[in-house]
DNA sequence: GATGAATGAGTGTTCATTCAT
DNA sequence: TATGAATGAACACTCATTCAT
C-alpha cells in the first residue's frame, strides 16, 4: 500500500472513530509514519482526504444500488429473492461492509455543523436505504407476495427495526463479527416475521 | 435572565447545532456580548457549561420518567390511556421539549469521542426510551389491551418506527412546529396502527 | 484576628512557601475564606501587601540589630556575652522567628528578576548579618578575647559556617523544631569552635 | 547557530536572570526573533526545554565530577594537586563556566514551589560540592598533608566559605570579570589560609 | 466592610497550512 | 516524494484589578 493509501486508510479509520474534526493531521501522520507536510503532496488540504473517502464511497454506493435494483428485477419476485438481494446487497455490502460503514460512521459524526456532510448523511443512511425497502416492497406487491396498502408506511414498518438494530450493532462500538452476527440475528428474524405478518409465505 | 442563564441559553443553543467540542468560549461570549474571562467568573471551565446543562436535564428527564410511570399505574390501563401518558410524557415532554431536545443533540453529537458522554446518551436516548415503551406495552399486556408474545420484539416494533421518526424529524434540522407537527402525525398514526394490528380495541 | 491580619498571615505563609508571583490573590483569598476583590479594600493591590509585610520585618530587624548592639556594648565582652547576645538576638529572635524567618525566605525567593527585593535581601541576608559577625569579632578583639587579624577574613571564616548551616536548616524545608534544634547544634559548636582556636578562653 | 540552539540559549539566559515560570514563550521568541507557534516545532512544550537545558548540564557536570576524581588520584597528594584539581574543575569549568552558572541560578531560583527542580538543586549546589570538598580534605588526609579530625566540620569549615563567596560574587547579579576574579581572589586565599591553619605546607 | 460582576492583558498550547529544499 | 522549518489564527484558561452596590 503506497503512502497516499496508507494515509487514506489511516484518515478513515480515525475519522470513523473519533470524527473528522477530532482527528488532526499530526495524528494521522503520527500513525502513517510520516511527517505532517508530506500529506500536502498527496492532498491538497484535510478537507480533500475526506473528500476522496466520500467519492470512494459513493461510487461503491451506487453501484451497490445499480447491483440491487438488478437482482430485484431479476428475480421472480419471490419472497427469498428479494430477501436474498437486501440481505447480500444491502447487508453484507453495503451496511456491514468495512469500508462503507467506516464513511457512514463519518456521516454519522459530522452531519452536524458540516452541511455538506449532513446532505450526503441525508441521502445515503436515511433517504436511500428508505427507498431500497420501498422498492423491495413496491416489487413484492406487485408479485402478490404481499398484500397493497400505505407503501410509505409499510416502508417504514419494515426498515425502521433494520434502522433500529443498525444503529445499536453496526454503528456503535466496534464493527465486531460478533456485532454482525448479532444484527443479522435480530435483522433476519424481523424481516421473516414481517413478511409472515403481510401473508408472505 | 441573568448572565450565567444567557450563557448556559446560549451555549446549549450552540451546542446543539455543532457539538460542545465545535463550539469555543469565544462563540459563546460573541453571541452573549461578553468578554471571555467573564465567564470563568459563572463557571469553572467550558466543561462544566455542559455538566450544568446535562445535570438540568437528568433533573427533568428523572421528573418526566416518574410521571409517566405514575400515568401509567393510574390509568384503568386502556389503550387510550397508555397513549395519551406516552404522547404527553415521552413526546411533548421529553422528545419535543426545547430544553430536553437540545441537550439530547449534544449528547448525540459528542457521544462519538467522549465516553462519559457516550453512556449518559446511551442511557437518555437508547435505554430509557426502550424501556418506557416496553412498560407501556407490559402494562397493555397486563390489562388484556393486546396479546402477549416475544415483549423483546413487540417492543421494537413499537418503538423503532418512533425512533426512526424522531431521527428524522426531531434531531436533524431545526426543531420547527412543521417538524414537531410531522412528527405527531406519524408517530401516532404508527402506534394507533400498531395497537389495531395486536388486537387492541 | 481581623481580615486585614488574616490576609497578611496568610499571604507571608504561602510567599514564603512558593514566592510572592507564584502566589496568586486568588490563592490567599480562598485560604483566608473572602473574595478576591475583598482584598482591595484593605490593600491598594497585592504589592502593597508584600510591602506591609517587608516594613513590618524592618522594624522588627531594626529592632532587633538596635538591641544586639546595646546587648554587645552592655557586656564586659567575655565570650559568653558575646555569644549569648548572637544567639539571642541574630539566631533566636530574627533567624529563627517565625515571622522574620518567612518575610526571609520571600526575599530569598524573590530577589531573582525584582530589583527592590534583591536590595533589601542583600541588605538583610548577607551584609547586615556580616556586619553583626564583624562588630562581635571587633568587640571581642578590642577586649583581648581573641587575637587581631584580617577582620574582614575573620569575619567569613566566623559567619559562614553559620551560613550554610542557617541554608540548610533554617530555609530549606520547614522551620521545624528539629532543624532549629540541629541547627543550633550545629552552630553552636561551630561558634565555640571559632573561638577556641581564636585563643578565646 | 540554529533556531533550537538560539531558543535553548535565550531560554537559559532568561531563566537565569528571572527564573522559569516568570519567563513566558512570547519573552523567548520576542528575543529570538520567531514566532511563538515555531518554538513548538523544536520543544515538546516550555518544560522540555528546561529539560534540555538541565540535561545538557547533568552531562557536563558529571564529567567534571569524573574528571575531579581523577585529577585528584593521579595526583601525589601535594597541596598544590588537590588545590590545582579543585581551582580548575570545581571553580573554573562549574561554578564559573557560563553555561553551567546558568543552569545553576535557574535551579536556584526554582527549587521554591517545584520538588523536580528543588530534587536536582539539592544534589547539584550542596550535596555534590560538600562531597568533593570532603574527598579533597580525605585526599589530603590520607596523604599526611593535613591533620584529621573530625572530617565533617573540617569540610564545612573548608566548603561554607567558598559557599558564602560564591554566592556573593557568583550567583548574585551579572557574571563579570570583575566578580569572577573577585571571587577567585577570595576563594584562593582562604583555601592557601586553610591548608596553612591545618598545617600544610 | 464586603462582594457580585466584569474585564484587558497575558499564559501555554494546538492546528492546518506553506514553502524552500 | 518527502521533510525541516515556520507561521497566523485559534484555543481554554488565569491574573490582578475595577467599580457599583
Amino acid at each position: 500500500m503506497n503512502t497516499k493509501e496508507k494515509i487514506l486508510d489511516t484518515s478513515l479509520d480515525m475519522f470513523a472513530r473519533l470524527g473528522y474534526t477530532a482527528v488532526s493531521i499530526r495524528d494521522i501522520c503520527k500513525q502513517v509514519g510520516i511527517k505532517e507536510s508530506s500529506v500536502y503532496y498527496h492532498f491538497k488540504n484535510k478537507q480533500s482526504i475526506l473528500d476522496e473517502l466520500i467519492n470512494r464511497f459513493t461510487t461503491i454506493a451506487n453501484n451497490m444500488m445499480s447491483q440491487f435494483e438488478n437482482g430485484l428485477t431479476d428475480g421472480q419476485g419471490s419472497f427469498s429473492d428479494g430477501f436474498n438481494v437486501v440481505a447480500d446487497c444491502f447487508f453484507e455490502q453495503y451496511l456491514m461492509d468495512e469500508f462503507c460503514n467506516k464513511v457512514m460512521r463519518v456521516m454519522l459524526i459530522e452531519q452536524f455543523g458540516n452541511d455538506d456532510m449532513r446532505t450526503i448523511y441525508k441521502e445515503w443512511l436515511l433517504d436511500k436505504p428508505l427507498q431500497i425497502q420501498s422498492s423491495v416492497s413496491k416489487a413484492l406487491i406487485n408479485f402478490g407476495v404481499i398484500e397493497s396498502g400505505d407503501s410509505e408506511y409499510l416502508a417504514v414498518k419494515y426498515y425502521s427495526p433494520i434502522y433500529f438494530y443498525a444503529n445499536k450493532w453496526l454503528f456503535s462500538g466496534e464493527l465486531t463479527e460478533e456485532n454482525k452476527t448479532a444484527f443479522r440475528e435480530s435483522a433476519y428474524k424481523h424481516i421473516q416475521n414481517f413478511f409472515m405478518e403481510m401473508g408472505g409465505k
